[in-house]
DNA sequence: AAGGGCTCCAACCGCCAGCGA
DNA sequence: GTCGCTGGCGGTTGGAGCCCT
């Protein structure tokens, strides 16, 4: 995509980390306006960034109640059993986890579970498969719109997650059918749920 | 002590979907 | 119906700091 005209000189953005002052500056607005409109934030707020990069830097870093760091047994257990039925969707994962980023999950996944995974790498799930090939009307025709299409990963569910889950209820994280999940194990509960992987 | 390799994470990039004009 | 704008997402990268020899 070529960098469109908007009509005056060509303005050069800031890019890369974020000073202190940046943050302050993006912070104060957003308290005051709301995080909406994120070119709006971007420009009015002074700063020299994209809307893109002002939003990055509140959702990952500025937002209240944000967890830092110290990724709990808990947290990681639910990480690992969410990525094994979600695949690489990240937000929806993020939103499982209060106060997680799908930016801080997506690395930490990437520096410490994908290691750890490959370390105790099973032989590749031929029943998954074999359970594809026998029901592939949904995988076939997601297929078709493009083989690694986004979202799914490496890791292919013949369900909607979004049809079968009510990820609306962020209020309360709609933590309920992840609690019911950890507590029954993953097979019992997609037996309870009459689903399959 | 130094310097080369590795790890981790913040930030950028490109693509896509939703929405309004 | 289409076009442009915007926000959201996942993948990737760059660099700071750590570790090892």
């Amino acid at each position: 995509m070529a960098p469109k005209n908007d009509g005056s000189a060509k303005k050069v953005m800031n890019k890369g980390a974020w000073t202190a002052e940046e943050d302050r500056k993006l912070a104060e607005y957003i308290e005051i306006h709301g995080a909406k409109r994120w070119k709006t934030v971007a420009t009015k707020s002074g700063l020299n960034r994209c809307g893109k990069s002002c939003r990055l830097r509140w959702l990952n870093y500025l937002r209240p109640n944000i967890k830092r760091g110290n990724i709990s047994d808990e947290e990681e257990d639910l990480i690992l059993r969410l990525h094994k039925l979600l695949g690489n969707r990240w937000a929806l994962i993020a939103g499982r986890l209060p106060g997680r980023t799908d930016n801080e999950i997506k690395n930490y996944w990437n520096s410490h579970l994908s290691k750890k995974i490959n370390k105790v790498k099973p032989p590749q799930p031929e029943i998954v498969q074999e359970a594809a090939l026998q029901d592939t009307s949904n995988i076939n025709e997601f297929k078709e719109e493009g083989e690694d299409s986004k979202g799914i990963g490496n890791f292919e569910v013949n369900f909607d997650v979004n049809e079968l889950f009510d990820f609306s209820t962020e209020g309360s994280y709609g933590l309920e059918w992840v609690n019911e999940f950890l507590e029954l194990g993953e097979e019992s509960w997609l037996t309870e749920n009459k689903m399959s992987i």
